[in-house]
DNA sequence: AATTTTAATGCAACCGGGTTGCAAAGTTTA
DNA sequence: TAAACTTTGCAACCCGGTTGCATTAAAATT
C-alpha cells in the first residue's frame, strides 16, 4: 500500500501493517479525543489488545498525546506536525460536559506554574470543564 | 464521644459514626493525598465500600476535595477550613515523579484560561508532575 | 421502655478500563 | 527455503470503583 497513513508510519519508523493503518486513518478523521473502548466500537471485529498495542506504539512515536480527562477512560488525539511532545508543545484540554467530548485546545498553551522552591518540573495536565461551543447554541 | 473530629463532622452535619472519625482522623493527619486503595490499608479490617461511602460522603459535604493525578486511583485530601470547594478555590496539584506522593499546592491558585468563543467554564483539575522537595535532596 | 423508622455498615458480586502471556499468523532476513 | 523476528488475536487477569442487599446500629415515635 502506498497511502499518506501508510507514509506517515514509515516517517515515524512504524511498520505500516493494515490494522495500523486503519487505527490512523480512525484518529486522523477523528475531531476530538478517542479513548480505547471508543476506538474499539470504530470497528466491527478488532481486537482490544491490538489497539491497546498500537495506540502505545503510536503514542511512544509521539503520533498521538493521551490526555487522562478524569472521565475513566484516558484519550487520545493526533499530534500536531509541529508537535514533538515536549513540555512547549503541552496545551490545554477541554471536556465538554455536555456531549461528554474531550477536546485539544491546540493554541492554548498550558500556562507556567510557579513551583515551590526546590521543587522540578516535568510535565502537567491541565483538562477544564465546561460547555463547548457546539453545545451552547 | 466528643472529640475534634466529632466536632467538625456535626458542623458539617455529618452523622459522626466512630468509622467516620477514624477516616477523618487519617485523612487529617495525612500530609499528602490518598486513595482509597490507601486509605483501606491504613485499617486492619476495613470495607472497602464502607470506606468509599464515607469519602463520597465527606466530598458532598465539602470536607475534603477530590484530585485525578493520573495514577489511575483518586486522590483525596482534607479542604482548608476557607475552602468552599468554588472555582476560587480550585488550586494546582503535584504528583512527585519519584515517591510517587501528590500534594496540594494550596498556595497555587489555578491560572484563568481565556476559553474559545462560546466555550464556558465549570471547574478545571491541573496536576504539574516532577520533582518534590523532599526527593529533590 | 418498647416499637417503628431511618441510616450506616459489611459482604459479595459486578463493571469497565487497562494489561499481559502465549500461541498462531504474518514479515523480514539470511 | 529456512530461520528469526514482529504483529495479531484470544483469553485471562488486575485493579479501582460501584451497587444490591441483608444485617446492624442509631434516631424518632409511641
Ligand atoms: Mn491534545
Ligand atoms: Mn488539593
Ligand atoms: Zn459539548
Ligand atoms: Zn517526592
Amino acid at each position: 500500500m502506498n497511502n499518506e497513513f501508510d507514509n506517515k508510519l514509515k516517517s515515524r519508523n512504524i511498520k505500516p501493517t493494515a490494522m495500523r493503518e486503519l487505527v490512523l486513518k480512525v484518529l486522523t478523521e477523528q475531531m476530538t479525543t478517542i479513548s480505547l473502548p471508543e476506538l474499539e466500537q470504530k470497528f466491527d471485529r478488532a481486537d482490544k489488545a491490538t489497539l491497546y498495542r498500537t495506540l502505545k506504539t503510536f503514542e511512544e512515536s509521539k503520533l498521538i498525546h493521551s490526555v487522562d480527562d478524569g472521565s475513566g477512560a484516558m484519550k487520545y488525539a493526533i499530534c500536531q506536525d509541529s508537535c514533538h511532545c515536549n513540555p512547549e508543545d503541552l496545551h490545554v484540554h477541554f471536556l465538554c460536559t455536555k456531549c461528554k467530548q474531550t477536546s485539544c485546545l491546540s493554541e492554548i498553551p498550558v500556562p507556567e506554574i510557579n513551583l515551590p522552591d526546590n521543587f522540578s518540573f516535568e510535565s502537567v495536565n491541565m483538562v477544564v470543564k465546561g460547555i463547548c461551543s457546539n453545545c451552547k447554541k
